[in-house]
DNA sequence: TGCCATAATAATGTATACATTATGACACTA
DNA sequence: TAGTGTCATAATGTATACATTATTATGGCA
């Protein structure tokens, strides 16, 4: 194995399975079309083996589809699927701002963690880096539903982040919500930090949905 | 490959991640236990690559939970992660039953694999067969998943479905609900049928939360 | 010329073999 | 005896090689 030093301790079907997503968004990879093994293991310069395993995550995930001796397919999102996604979005979200908000009562110092992702988002801005904005908006959700370390929540919030950093990164004026966004953020803490929980729901579904440039779930 | 005919052109991964979680569901493989690649390799006689690949899918749907180098482990899924659960899966279901409704305004037919499950329920219960009824009983809202043809709501109930499995299996008392579950099931179709979104809505919360064996979600 | 059968190609699917890492036993030492 | 270091074992992680399936190209035939 040739890889880079910095992942060599990393697990390696899960690397290769975030290099993919990451080629989703950066639109070297586009929904509809088809993904070939042997194509990311020479970008990656793995084997088949890991690339497999990560094909099965992703799948497993829905950011592709398999068909049975017929390869790999990049998942394709329409309005109404992002719409779909926000929709359990903000539920899965509201669950893990319960338990956080509870286990927070007992430890304070856990809200640390999200608070950190502050400076990963602000720095982010700075840099006027859409990619390390898009991952550093999701990092500050990803921190929360650790901290509310639920196995159920965990793994569907995984195959959601997916395509909410897809969708995030071919989004037209992002940047000009950066502001709005810092402020959301900085009261979703504020509320977790007084153990606000039906404050924190209203405001996690005023966040979710306030973009609104998908269309609204049809009736 | 020496496995039994009957399942030499399925998909070998998807196979083995549906043999594991019966496992589990039969009491096999407990919550918490550690689960060996060689051990399942034996039990259905292929090599560690399908089982490998298994192991990633049911990573992803949370079945399992893998340690780098270390193993997999069966997730244990305590009342509380239950209800999280069912809470999830009643937004999953209900958007499922918007789209559903929608496109059998179109095409009424479609509903008719719908109706298709309510033999195999009735056979189940006929039968007295714990695990063909959940079987049956996931099936019949599975098929309805399917229809909603969501690249969304498919992953996310693929693996709500493994735990709503093995909750159902373990759940004490289950055949006092057969009568409930057929009467609730004929009124669902009956409300898809007329495409009553809203009744339907209103009805999957009660018919998902009608066991409530589990206890209800933290404030 | 259009259609079908067949072979060549290239992909996915699986098995075997090797490499690496964790774990437990055991002896050695303080 | 408690602690520690080393080695043996067994698991996971990865690479290579082979098998099977789908696709495409090609050539024969109507």
């Amino acid at each position: 194995m040739s890889l880079a030093p910095q992942f060599q301790h990393r697990n390696l079907p899960q690397h290769v399975a975030d290099h993919i997503v990451l080629l989703i968004a950066a639109g070297e990879l586009t929904p509809g079309e088809r993904v070939f093994e042997k194509d990311i293991c020479e970008r990656l310069n793995v084997s088949r083996i890991p690339v497999r395993e990560a094909f099965r995550l992703l799948q497993a995930q829905g950011v592709i589809r398999g068909e049975p001796n017929r390869g790999s397919f990049v998942t394709e999102l329409g309005s109404e699927q992002i719409a779909e996604m926000m929709e359990v979005r903000i539920v899965v979200e509201r669950i893990a701002g319960r338990h956080v908000i509870r286990r927070s009562k007992g430890d304070p110092a856990i809200l640390d963690a999200v608070r950190r992702c502050m400076d990963a988002l602000h720095r982010a801005i700075r840099n006027n880096d859409r990619l390390e904005y898009c991952q550093a908006d999701l990092a500050f959700h990803s921190t929360i539903i650790e901290l509310a370390d639920s196995p159920i929540l965990q793994p569907i919030w995984e195959s959601l982040s997916r395509g909410i950093l897809v969708y995030l990164m071919q989004e037209r004026r992002l940047e000009e919500s950066y502001d709005r966004s810092i402020s959301d953020h900085e009261r979703l803490i504020a509320l977790l930090a007084t153990g606000d929980s039906k404050g924190y729901e209203a405001e996690i579904g005023r966040h979710v949905m306030a973009p609104a440039h998908f269309e609204a779930a049809p009736l």
